[in-house]
DNA sequence: CCACAAGTACGATGGCTGTCAAACTTCGAT
DNA sequence: ATCGAAGTTTGACAGCCATCGTACTTGTGG
């Protein structure tokens, strides 16, 4: 197989619609990990996330997070790089990430 | 009972968090119900919104939308008639419901 | 009083999904 | 060439929840 064999297919913004935003987003784990990703403001190794569940249900996570235009995924070794795809999503959907990424009140 | 024995219980919007708001609007009849409140700019009965479930679902739906303080709701008649809760909202979960009421103009 | 309209309450059910363990793959380092 | 670290894949399972029909309650108008 060619060298892109390990890299997932991502979609674009426009083919995402907000429904499948806001099921990405409404389960705790995975909205965690989009503002874990948002707080620190680099790409972030699947394995350095807090994150209370085992490595094959993050594995799904990260998957739907994926799909959902959410995050894009790459490899550095054995390591899966996150990145936020910050700007997209601003723009596919003004605001809804300003809502959901905790810069709330110290404490959920 | 008293004449507020048909009256439901309506939670402050500070006892709400967001996962309960979300939860609730993550469902595509409860965002429409939502979405058709804010277009109308006025309180509207169960029976008037174009949704396509039966009327106990319906019920169920307007329970959901109420538990997590996104509507009133105030019986007049027999019809129970439903109130967006937009200014609390929008003090407790700021943007939420701007990024979520599909208002999504056409923008080049 | 009676019939109807508007919802509510109550199971029952079917599908979805978040969860895990186990086995496997891929890459880097020893 | 081998071992371990990092993730993936698969299959199974349990709990939740949107849905419905039926029966029930409450108010209004004739």
């Amino acid at each position: 197989m060619g060298p892109m064999g390990r890299t997932p297919p991502h979609p674009d913004v426009s083919q995402v619609d907000l429904q499948q935003v806001l099921e990405a987003l409404v389960d705790p784990v995975r909205r965690s990990i989009v503002t874990q990703l948002d707080a620190a403001g680099r790409d972030l190794a699947c394995g350095t996330f807090d994150i209370a569940v085992s490595k094959s249900t993050a594995t799904h996570h990260f998957k739907v997070l994926r799909e959902a235009g959410l995050i894009r995924q790459y490899y550095v070794g054995t390591s899966r790089m996150n990145a936020l795809r910050r700007a997209e999503m601003d723009e596919a959907f003004p605001g809804l990430l300003d809502a959901l990424t905790v810069r709330r009140v110290a404490r959920l």
